[in-house]
DNA sequence: AATAAAATGTTATGTTATAACATAACCTAT
DNA sequence: ATAGGTTATGTTATAACATAACATTTTATT
């Protein structure tokens, strides 16, 4: 089983315990995430499924879609780009910790890394300090890949 | 002389140094952001111009003038937010470090703190070891404020 | 089958941002 | 002072991203 299948398969099961429903056009807008190697707006997501399913599914759909699987943890939005990336870990058995994502601002691939505990906990002690309160510990962090660096 | 005056003539003197002029339009630009107790579109910049100056800027002008404040180093694009927020540092006399961001999503209230360098170094080493080169350390977080929260 | 809930479609509009070209304001050198 | 170059701003159009409001279809439950 190519990995494709391998993580709408572990999407559609995670879906499932929580009750909710991986339909067809959800299934499509998380494979052109999947597949892509890059993060994709809204409208490159429509265009994709046009492309590649003959699925005519309009921009309103795809972001309720997007807002769905980021609601299942099988996608994450890029807020300094405004774009959308699947999850590294949608196949992975150990819990998503704090996401970090390294983006090429050229030519948008992304890299979700983890940053060490420790880093963490002195970005949410600043924060504390600060007499805020932290909504997601998600970071973006804009860069150039090697490709385009 | 009042925080926003001194600010203003800071920043005079720094674009004066660097050999670019703060015009009258970038200055009631900066006004707004420095007036502002939160972080500003560029179209709600636009209404702020024409409210307190009369002064009706083209939100095309707004852009190209915050165009050239960031490039002044006098304010900062929260690319999180797609606002804009005038640097917490234009009369400080010391250098700028790494900004972290805190940023209020429900009112866009922004907290300008520094990033302690060994939080840097970590991220640096984190970028480097994905093969990824840093564009800017910049860090934006999404919070609410002590108010909203 | 009747009903309710969830998903998707449709249309309109709001918001953020840039492209392309025109004009105005301002130096600087003769 | 003025001609010519540079910088700043204006104007118009459009691209790109996002949400509101309401209608229809699909699915699940009784
Ligand atoms: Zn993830
Ligand atoms: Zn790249
Ligand atoms: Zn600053
Ligand atoms: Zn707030």
């Amino acid at each position: 089983m190519n990995k494709l299948d391998a993580v709408i398969k572990h999407a559609e099961q995670q879906c499932k315990t929580n009750g909710a429903r991986l339909t067809d056009k959800r299934k499509q807008v998380l494979s052109g995430l999947v597949q892509s190697n890059k993060a994709l707006s809204a409208y490159e997501l429509v265009d994709y499924c046009e492309t590649a399913f003959s699925a005519r599914i309009p921009a309103m759909s795809v972001y309720r879609i997007l807002d769905f699987l980021e609601s299942e943890h099988l996608v994450h939005k890029l807020n300094i780009a405004n774009k959308y990336v699947a999850c590294a870990h949608i196949s992975c058995d150990h819990a998503h910790g704090t996401p970090q994502f390294l983006i090429c601002k050229k030519c948008s691939t992304v890299k979700e890394v983890s940053i060490s505990q420790s880093t963490i906990l002195e970005l949410k002690q600043t924060v504390t300090d600060a007499d805020y309160q932290l909504i997601s510990p998600q970071l973006e962090i804009n860069c150039l890949c090697a490709q385009c660096a």
